[in-house]
DNA sequence: TCCCTTGGTCACATTGAGGGAACCACCATG
DNA sequence: CATGGTGGTTCCCTCAATGTGACCAAGGGA
């Protein structure tokens, strides 16, 4: 890619883009915004996802300041993650976009079973 | 992966993400939204793909109907691009995620650099 | 005594996404 | 005649994302 930020908004909407790409990272905020509070494990079992990308999920996260950790040092050691206040501000998008992919999932199966069906047209004709 | 399918919501959600999170998908949306009608070398410019991501991106939005592909069987050849309505009403949720991004880059900026700060410290320390 | 659990990290293996360049047909223009 | 522009497709190669499995420390329970 030589250049993305030929306009200008691209270029941010593209940071988040590429945060919202990761498709664990969204899938953290959810599961803790439902459950409010979150282990390690917990999170792991309920997302199936590995314990290297869950690690690495969690860290960026943190990282960005839309997860905060809390970390007891017990034996065995345990762990906590919750939303931050932008955590949960960052639902509200998500949400928007959910809510439109419910809508639309449906016409989307549509268009597709119809572009297929022009495109095998297309070949056996 | 095991199971992504863990919460039904995830699901979907994860569908839709996997074309956001895809940004030429979205940048292409974005330049359709604002310009109404492209051509493929104009998008090509404009957003700085290459030929070969450009041609497989748009190819999906046409079979998922999000954009309409014109062809005028001229020489040299001209194939116009512009968005269907579902097309359009997707800018909306993007739009959100926009407007988030916009609102939220900034402390997501100084979250980073006090973690990284406090990562280095405990590095040295 | 031995293994399990917790929350990770590290060292691979895989694999899929994406870029680059070449090629195509066809005409116009220099 | 050679070159360029249009809209693609196809092959190849690279790199980043992701998964897998091992390992760790320290204590509790069988």
């Amino acid at each position: 890619m030589v250049e993305t930020a030929q306009c200008p908004d691209c270029k941010r909407i593209n940071e988040v883009l590429s945060r919202v790409g990761d498709r664990w990272s969204v899938l953290v905020v959810i599961s803790l915004s439902q459950y409010e509070t979150l282990r390690f494990n917990e999170l792991k079992r309920h997302l199936g996802i590995s314990q290297r990308m869950l690690s690495l999920t969690l860290r960026e996260l943190e990282r960005d300041g839309l997860v905060q950790r809390k970390h007891y040092p017990t034996i065995p050691p345990k762990v906590e993650y919750r939303l931050t206040k932008m955590g949960q501000s960052f639902r509200e998008p998500v949400k928007a976009l959910g809510l439109w992919a419910l809508d639309n999932l449906g016409t989307i199966d549509k268009a597709r079973e119809k572009y297929d069906a022009a495109a095998s047209d297309a070949v056996s004709a």
